[in-house]
DNA sequence: AGCATATTCAACCAAATGGTTGACGATTGC
DNA sequence: GCAATCGTCAACCATTTGGTTGAATATGCT
């Protein structure tokens, strides 16, 4: 897998993954306590990590012994833009504009973390 | 893979469905014609037509011994929503507004397919 | 030093993926 | 009727994926 479209929507493929990318939405986070609340593995969340990593949805940086893992928002974009390329079909999209104004209205304030956070696990 | 999310994502993790994706963008077309440019088989290529129509991205239907390939960019919206969840931490993203505007646009005259398609193969 | 915590590594496993080939069922045209 | 065309099905194969477990490697605490 070379191609970055490739591994960022692989990444997004799976549920477990999209979960984690919506919990470090909200704040940075260590390995352990991005495993916590599922029922697998710590191991199996690791690989996940790297994944994501990999298709450079998140970074780490190992701060002592814990491991640090930071959203990278801008990784998706890439794949937003190829999808956009399909918009042009869609009916007119108020919706994507309403969307897109409210994003943009309250950006500025920078306080509010609970608007427009995805469902964890899609 | 139950969810429509999982399953649209991984369907477009790979890049040969990606292109024809982008093939059927500038018109339907029968899964011969579909296959055409690509080194496979046949058999490889209806697989993927029968992934990207289990993820609501095509549909086919039969007229006559040929079937008809047509772009759904509808079930595109989901996956595209959920990205946009992430946008609110890029910085303000005049692109993106650029982009829908000329999108917003564009779409009125319905006559110049040439805009905004996205690479075949990505 | 010695133990607990944090994370990865290695080996293994079952299931899914992406491809092949050859046979098959429809449909069309001579 | 018969041959060609369109497309799928079935069986097979190699590789990847997503998970497990147990051992190994750092690092931190007392």
């Amino acid at each position: 897998m070379i191609n970055p479209l490739d591994m960022v929507f692989a990444a997004l493929a799976d549920p477990t993954r999209r979960a984690i990318l919506s919990m470090l939405l909200e704040d940075d986070m260590a390995v352990t306590d991005v495993a916590e609340p599922f029922e697998m593995s710590l191991a199996a969340i690791s690989k996940h990590l790297s994944i994501l990593s990999r298709a450079g949805l998140i970074s780490q940086e190992r701060r002592g012994r814990v491991k640090w893992c930071k959203l990278e928002p801008d990784a998706l974009r890439p794949a937003s833009v190829w999808m956009q390329g399909f918009g042009q079909f869609e009916p007119v999209n108020l919706d994507a504009f309403e969307r897109f104004l409210e994003t943009e209205l309250n950006t500025p304030e920078r306080d509010s973390p609970e608007t427009g956070s995805p469902d964890p696990a899609g």
